[in-house]
DNA sequence: AAAAATTTTTAGATTTACCTAAAAATAAAA
DNA sequence: TTTTATTTTTAGGTAAATCTAAAAATTTTT
């Protein structure tokens, strides 16, 4: 049994490990708005309860039952995020924090019943994977919008960034889950890159295209 | 804010308060599960926040934003109740440790829109009544089994008892929310009470009958 | 009203998750 | 390969919520 802290730090542990191999100290203290010097001592009692591996100045791995119990919580996370936009009425913006408070109720029943009641769904509001109960998910394969060339085009199915103003930002401009775009110019000057969506040509910056993510239908 | 323990020690608080006014040290740490040492501390606590009144060794009472505080945390207990049973078919006798948890989620927004996605009910699946936004609920006025006399019916609406055991024992019992029932007869060798349930007879002991709130509808 | 029993509080420790400041290890630059 | 910079750890301390054991206040009984 974890604690709420010690769920956090796996969770931030398993994200981060999703684009380095060995998750660094600073890196953890940063995303968990904390002092390195108390993620070392996490880390140690992380690693004498067998969650993670640990090599001083190493950084350090989740080991099985870690990520196990940190996919756990990810798939409560964004179950729960499903919740409040499909039945509560959230928009996509506003169902990040209580969430994260969500996601550490204890109750194996709780999480298998919302799972069912809201039809097993595959993807949460920004289009992340949500685990199955035995903690498989699909390796969904996303393109960057960014790194589309003129003329391609797809559908918008997922975010890299969870940011309230970015989502915010989406939605005004109508770029939401689901939608078709096609590449048709990127601007040398500033990176930015137009694109058609529904018949309308409209331009975004190089940071907004960089946390866009399609599921490309081939060039052309 | 109040932290998760604090909210505890005002909900505690709170529902002793409904049977003593002046809730003792000694009671709030049975019900707690903690010893009478480490209540006098949080009173302390609470009493510096203004949340209780407190003069040593006389018992606290709560303050009115204490007392706020706690409706409010009973209400959303209520609703989450609401929800497991109601959406996600949990039995009556399955919610409460869940909702323990549940009602500690801070979040106005999430719980005016769980409200409204349940219909705004009125009461909780045990027949407790649910305070509205404001804290304001009807004082429902309850009759214990236990005092009805033989000839008297009425409708069940209610328990004052949440334990596992007890409901299951109801449940198997046929007696459950909304059944109308008429007392036939009381035992004089161990006070237990014949009841007449929907034209069979059934005998309960005196200890079950007296956790069961009848809303009278008269004599005879 | 004194003695006994009960209730409540104080005093001093413990655990968890933090912190700051300084030391040690590692990585990068000259 | 030293020197410098960065990262990480250790050491020692704090605040929240708990504990045990002993003292103090209150209540009950004789």
């Amino acid at each position: 049994m974890q604690s709420y802290t010690e769920e956090n730090y796996l969770k931030t542990i398993y994200h981060l490990a999703e684009q380095t191999t060995n998750v660094q100290t600073n890196a953890i203290a940063e995303q968990m708005q904390t002092k390195p010097a108390s993620v070392t001592d996490m880390i140690k009692k992380l690693a004498d309860k067998g969650l993670v591996d640990y090599i001083k100045y190493q950084g350090v791995t989740l080991t099985e039952i870690g990520r196990n119990t940190a996919i756990d919580i990810v798939r409560k996370h964004r179950l729960w995020e499903v919740f409040l936009v499909d039945k509560l009425n959230f928009k996509w913006d506003e169902v990040h924090d209580v969430a994260e408070e969500l996601e550490h109720i204890k109750s194996v029943e709780l999480i298998e019943r919302l799972d069912e009641f809201l039809g097993f769904p595959k993807a949460d509001p920004h289009g992340d994977p949500i685990p199955d109960k035995n903690g498989r998910f699909a390796k969904t394969q996303f393109i960057k919008l960014i790194e589309l060339k003129v003329g391609d085009s797809g559908t918008i199915t997922g975010v890299s960034q969870h940011s309230s103003a970015f989502l915010k930002h989406l939605e005004k401009l109508g770029l939401t889950l689901g939608k078709q775009i096609q590449v048709s110019d990127v601007t040398d000057f500033d990176g930015s890159v137009e694109i058609l969506l529904s018949n309308k040509q409209i331009n975004i910056s190089r940071e907004v295209a960089k946390h866009i993510l399609i599921s490309s239908n081939g060039k052309n």
